[in-house]
DNA sequence: TTGTATGCGTTATCAC
DNA sequence: GTGATAACGCATACAA
């Protein structure tokens, strides 16, 4: 390669346009921002010069001037979750409707590196959206300097004034066993997922609080977020040990219901079954799953909305819950 | 706000830590790169310095000085597809493993912005990795200077030298044909994708070529990518055209079931159905669903790799074309 | 309206 | 080993 051509190579920068044309990069700078008046002349021999040379101006050095980076972070503890998937594609819709593009990161539920991850992320943006549903309060409490401007999805705000888009799993969850009760069943199951998830704790405190009412008995069986931990677990309810399944999430719900009919038990027959979020393959397993539906892409609308106000240096918009809706399928049924 | 408190809020620059410390900014950029052999005191004055600032190093300045970002792009037309959500996960976290992170971009099927969004995307980043298979290859090549260095996948090449990562469609429509045939079938349906995507292009061609040599009848019904579109097409199939569909990936094979089921339709004993790709959930439709398997994680992990070797100015490994896999589930059986 | 000069926060080159 | 100083590429007060 001649030292001409790996000088073609580089990109183009402002100086050369500015040289070419004639002006100063000051100039340049004005015509590709639009901004200001410039002589209709000059603008033409600047875009020409701009043409020829294939000038595009450094978003990196633009940023570093400017202090922004018109990028936003996006955390979460599991791409793999349908849920999270779906809260990042409307995120990234959201943001391209203001000129921002989303950095994806994700903490493979390593709550040790969550936060370091977060931090990290964050620095690279200009905002972040924090899903870090297991994170200490403690840490996050202390995290939360170096996270601002930031909007926390699915967790607490752990006495933070820090905007937060929620789900109300509390609702949800009585809506549910409403339901189930309505059925005539008695004896529940729940299926429980990570401890330290929060909102893991909401449901089971909400389902404990049924059974101390005297509402129902309920065992709690550790299992997990993933199809797998359903699956395993399955062997653990032929017992007869209950008449209705709650499972923390679809995910998990799906696997006891595959897990269940490859042990020869009929649902809803034999047992019912109900899981959480109302992801998009809910209503096509066999039987269609009841589920508390949760709106993802509203989650990451209101998320980006409130993101969006934060970056501008306006209050966000109050916090949300979004109240999940019961959808009553196939996988529940009148106790046997 | 006063004055003191604004310029504390600011985040600390390496000119103050070397001011507290008392010693040049280049010192303390060594220290904080653990780089050449500092004074053993100088070092720990600096530590010190940079805690009590809470000093943190500006990713964005830090990239200007070096000429790289230690960030890639995803180019994908569509998020809401399982298949890309796979190879966002994979890429994000074989990337992750080298220090990298991931932007994300969806063209959320506009074609003709397409171009715009990959090369704004690649402009933020030292790489891109563009799913782009309804670009003309015309507009590839044009954009292809803007775009490198980048890795295409799941379309071919257009004759330019870049890394891709492809699957053998045909292949896989041939072990799909074969299954079919074997089970009796002889009147097939083929539920079209977007007519431009070269993936169904070269599905299609496969079964054309198969009823050119006679041993099948083919219909082919304009359809579209998503589960809606499969079902939408569930009608034009109760005719007696076929006794055997194969769609153009599993949602729409999902949409075609799901229609066909609230038709009244039993499946496969009136109409056997294939999809493609084995999106995560195809193993649990009614009845599982017979495809052909694609293993999305692994492109993402072998997109990486070739991308991680054009950025250390490497060429990249050959060019990879995984073979999907016939798998055989319950949709398909015996011609009727 | 246009140009000059300076700042954005680093890293890297070169003297010392 | 350490410190000035010049890039990196752009935006923007300020002056003209």
């Amino acid at each position: 390669m001649t030292a001409q051509a790996r000088e073609e190579a580089r990109p183009a920068t402002i100086s050369r346009v500015a040289e070419l044309a004639g002006v100063s990069r000051a100039t340049v700078s004005r015509v590709m921002n639009g901004s200001s008046t410039v002589a209709p002349e000059l603008s033409e021999r600047v875009r020409a010069a701009a043409a020829t040379l294939n000038y595009q101006p450094s978003v990196l050095a633009r940023s570093l001037a400017v202090g922004r980076t018109s990028t936003i972070a996006l955390v979460v503890p599991d791409l793999a979750n349908p849920m999270f998937q779906d809260v990042l594609r409307s995120l990234s819709h959201a943001a391209a409707t203001r000129g921002h593009r989303l950095l994806v990161a994700d903490s493979e539920e390593n709550v040790a590196e969550e936060g370091l991850i977060a931090v990290e992320a964050r620095r690279r943006c200009d905002g972040l959206v924090l899903c870090a549903p297991r994170m200490p309060d403690e840490e996050l409490a202390a995290l939360a300097p170096q996270l601002a401007p930031f909007v926390l999805v699915n967790r607490d705000t752990a006495g933070l004034s820090v905007p937060s888009v929620n789900v109300d799993y509390a609702a949800g969850m009585r809506d549910l066993v409403s339901h189930l009760l309505g059925l005539g069943h008695r004896r529940f199951a729940y299926l429980a997922g990570p401890p330290t998830s929060s909102s893991n704790q909401l449901r089971l405190s909400t389902l404990r609080g049924f059974a101390a009412a005297g509402k129902l008995e309920l065992a709690e069986l550790d299992c997990g977020a993933t199809f797998s931990d359903g699956h395993a677990v399955a062997g653990r309810l032929i017992d007869g040990v209950c008449t209705a399944v709650i499972a923390y999430n679809d995910l998990v719900a799906f696997g006891a219901l595959s897990g269940l009919h490859e042990l020869g038990v009929s649902v809803p027959h034999q047992i019912s079954i109900a899981g959480f979020d109302d992801i998009p393959f809910a209503r096509y397993t066999t039987p269609p799953l009841t589920t508390a539906s949760v709106p993802p892409s509203e989650i990451g609308q209101e998320a980006w909305q409130r993101l969006w106000s934060l970056l501008g240096g306006e209050p966000a918009a109050p916090d949300i819950q979004f109240r999940p809706r019961l959808v009553v399928r196939g996988s529940t049924g009148p106790a046997a």
